[in-house]
DNA sequence: CTGAAAGCGCTTACAG
DNA sequence: CTGAAAGCGCTTACAG
């Protein structure tokens, strides 16, 4: 697990060589500006031939700082998440920091271990989008880190600290009220899982939308699956079979509108002309399928900027109150609704 | 740029406080078997009660080691690269590393940049995949650089150094095999930029599988276009105006797929059953499009992988060769063809 | 099995 | 503007 380097050119040789004393040297890495231009043209030229590079380990040893951050994801194969990481890394590489990343495959004691790498690794700040089961010892742990953080995608209670996230009820309500403006009375819910904390906030969206229109949820009408296109394709089977059946579906994912747009072909019945779909995620092909699928975005790339600001600001000690920001996510209008 | 801590507990006051000598404490932490269980328990006893988080920093200075890698890619939101990703994570998770992530988005200067700073961070080990037009200077300076490496995805003429990638010409030659093996006499590549290296290799193995069946390749039947869906919808609708159009399509890739799809679907024609389609890449939406894309993989996981284990040979100095694995693409046969 | 001392490559005061 | 010395938090020989 180590990996050791032979002889590495050092300052000391390097000021040596240029005939300066160290601390001569190391201001000129620094770019300290009250060096001469003959010294700092000189040293510069005996690093060159030396090829010396800089040890910033080291530097921020002495220095007790870091200009690292750690970035803990559950998932990169997630479009979610490698846009976050974009919008993080947009930020970041701008002011300068180097990102450590870590993923956790959403497993609780991947993350703790993720948690103690970073640690151990003097990280300057963390973004953490903790797994669906945080367990109350990480939640403690993390009110112990006193290294700048910030949550994001998913809170976790009674973890003091800022956060970044989305309003998921809202993106359902405003989902649900492009249907209802369509003249929609109908209208399905389908695909998820019940249990699940997304599920949950998007069927009060769903319901508060509905109940503002003044029309009651009917539970014939909400179905869950499992949160893949196979569970979308299955569940629009089974509410084509309703006696009274939707003339609207608002699906949990993007995913599962994928299933069930296949599974009403396979009915004959044409997405975005015989039943209006609207999905959840704006995943990148929604945009290139048939038909283009209109969709709920959350702008994982921005929720992953607003992180890295909060957390900037966290770092370079920026006064401030503890910070929640929550968006608003937006409706894409395309053909299949 | 910086982020000072506040005082952290270090080794030697977890020593004092435990009553035994530094080195002790030092052996106890990297688990030397060679302490007596009663001491390591006390000590370990201090650690938790002083809230002491091991310095990997310092240690690794010290012990002129390294626990991190650094793996540059050009485009996280590239579901290639973040498979590739994964893969690499994964194998690199199992022996303890920690990744440094940089993305270049294919910009020369950001390789450059990145280059720097993990050299600076002192990696122990490097994954690059270049971006597509490196600099002679990048080359040079990789041939300097002493520590591990290994080159993914594209090679560099000239550098020195392990590579993983795939032989495309092989998956255009596979592809194009399984459309003759349908019948097809005449049929398209489409799409894709005519200059770019990964083109160039896709026409060669379709060349050369149409003249293994003693066939020529048909100028008109080769369109190129922006890499793009767009670019394969105005590439398909150009091949349909042919006297004498295609039986079956080979896509530059499957979002060119995609868009010869689409472009098909607005004539009239049905895919994979009136024409006959192959993509290349299996992007995770292969799979589920409309109807599912028979396609090469190039499996980016596997990349990653391999690319890891390279790299983890050469950190633990294990003697060998210089290896260039070049991975077989496969073909996935679904719906289109 | 344990302890005292030196050193990894920098930066930080502090004198000059 | 430059130099000599100490120190960041560890590990490494080397004695005991």
């Amino acid at each position: 697990m180590k990996q050791s380097k032979k002889g590495r050119v050092t300052l000391q040789q390097v000021a040596k060589h240029a005939g300066v004393s160290t601390s001569t040297a190391s201001l000129i890495v620094r770019n300290n500006p009250r060096i001469s231009e003959a010294t700092r043209k000189k040293v510069l030229k005996s690093m060159h031939e030396l090829g010396y590079v800089y040890d910033r380990i080291a530097a921020n040893l002495r220095s007790q700082s870091s200009d690292t951050v750690g970035i803990i994801i559950t998932d990169i194969s997630n479009t979610f998440f490698s846009e976050f990481l974009i919008g993080v890394h947009d930020a970041l590489d701008e002011v300068g920091y180097t990102v450590l990343l870590g993923t956790t495959f959403d497993s609780v004691a991947k993350q703790d271990h993720l948690l103690s790498t970073m640690m151990e690794h003097r990280v300057g700040g963390l973004i953490l989008c903790p797994v669906s089961e945080s367990s109350q010892d990480t939640i403690e742990r993390l009110n112990e880190i006193d290294t700048p953080m910030v949550l994001a995608v998913r809170e976790l209670p009674g973890v003091k600290s800022d956060y970044v996230g989305i309003d998921y009820p809202e993106g359902a309500r405003i989902a649900v009220d492009h249907l209802l403006g369509k003249g929609h009375k109908r209208i399905a819910l389908l695909g998820g899982i019940k249990e699940s904390s997304t599920w949950i906030e998007r069927m009060a969206g769903y319901r508060e939308a509905l109940s503002r229109a003044g029309l009651e949820v009917d539970e014939s009408l909400v179905i869950d699956s499992a949160p893949t296109r196979e569970g979308g394709l299955e569940a629009v089977l089974k509410v084509l079979e309703n006696p009274n059946p939707p003339t609207a579906i608002f699906c949990f994912s993007d995913l599962i509108a994928f299933g069930v747009m296949q599974g009403l072909m396979m009915k004959g019945i044409t997405p975005g002309k015989d039943m209006d779909i609207v999905g959840f995620d704006n995943v990148p092909v929604a945009e290139i399928y048939h038909p283009p699928l209109t969709t709920i975005s959350s702008f994982p790339r921005r929720i992953g900027k607003e992180a890295a600001n909060l957390l900037y600001q966290q770092m370079e000690k920026i006064e401030r109150e503890q910070q929640r920001i929550i968006l608003n996510p937006e409706l894409i209008i395309r053909e299949s609704s």
